[in-house]
DNA sequence: AGTCAAACCTGGGCGC
DNA sequence: TGCGCCCAGGTTTGAC
């Protein structure tokens, strides 16, 4: 499941693929990814438009297209955004490059843009989360699901003290509040059981009971681990792939997520796995005491 | 205000 | 083999 890094990741290695060139046809064999406008609206709307640009807010792609167009993307689960060729045999889409792209990951392809490069775009997506939307600039800024957004935690602007004054509100338990985009964006649930460990505070910690100090801790861990994962292109945990269909190599450097009874790497301690708010949450009941 | 469940989906793993 | 069941999970929505 992308988080932000995952998602810039994706953002980033598009970059060199798609702007610049225009989308010369959509092809979907299920129309309903697509949540603006009805689809063959979206489809006659989006021929022959030149990419500008492409950026992330959050987990959410954005895609600036001519005529002040912008394409939202957010991959939900399971989506994947790949770059190769492919072609419609009887409703399948069959691959037409070999190598990774021939993975699993090709079998749940349900939308594509065709390119003036000779290149596709397509986003592949198992469970068919995915929102497309396609709007003005305005209306796509002005969705609740780019309005809403809390702080970009990689920004400069998320200072120790804004980090502190979120949380210190938040009579809510830790994990959630990391989870929740209106207050920090781009944080899932591998990422904030990640920095949970890493400073050592339990999940179902109150935010706002949290010491000066382990806000500090916490804050020093966000960051290093979004960065770190990051680097690493990302956690390929369930079946996260880039572009090319290349697996993340965060996954090596996890310490807790979904490590359910197996040892801490810090204490020996078993990893417990809780729920919480219907999701699993992993930690180290020796190391991340409440 | 905070918590929780349901809905959106479907492959995979389980028990029988 | 195969059926039924439950689970995973980001986000939104609606109920308590």
């Amino acid at each position: 499941m992308p988080e932000l890094p995952e998602v810039q990741t994706i953002v980033n290695d598009l970059k060199k693929q798609i702007i610049g060139f225009r989308i010369l046809d959509v092809w979907s064999d299920a129309p309903r990814l697509v949540k603006k406008p009805p689809f063959l609206e979206f489809k006659k709307e989006i021929k022959n438009l030149k990419i500008l640009d492409i950026h992330r807010r959050g987990k959410n792609i954005l895609i600036r297209l001519d005529k002040n167009k912008m394409l939202l993307i957010h991959q939900k689960l399971t989506g994947h955004l790949l770059i190769g060729r492919w072609q419609i045999k009887n409703q399948k889409v069959i691959p037409l490059i070999p190598g990774p792209l021939k993975e699993s990951v090709n079998n749940y392809i349900h939308l594509i843009f065709y390119l003036n490069n000779n290149k596709m775009l397509a986003l592949s997506d198992l469970r068919k989360f995915a929102k497309v939307i396609l709007g003005s600039n305005k209306e796509v800024e002005s969705l609740p699901d780019l309005k809403n957004l809390g702080v970009e935690p990689l920004n400069k602007d998320f200072t120790f003290s804004v980090f502190s004054s979120l949380i210190s509100q938040e009579k809510r338990k830790i994990k959630t509040v990391l989870m929740d985009q209106k207050i920090i964006s781009g944080i899932g649930n591998i990422y904030s059981d990640e920095m949970l460990w890493l400073s050592k505070i339990h999940p179902l910690s109150l935010a706002y009971q949290l010491s000066i100090f382990q806000q500090k801790k916490l804050y020093s861990a966000l960051k290093k681990v979004l960065k770190s994962a990051l680097y690493y292109r990302g956690s390929s945990v369930d079946d996260y792939r880039d572009p090319f269909g290349q697996e993340g190599h965060y996954s090596q450097k996890l310490r807790v997520y979904r490590r359910n009874k197996k040892p801490c790497f810090r204490c020996g301690h078993l990893i417990e796995k809780i729920k919480l708010q219907g999701r699993s949450a992993y930690f180290c009941p020796y190391c991340q005491k409440q």
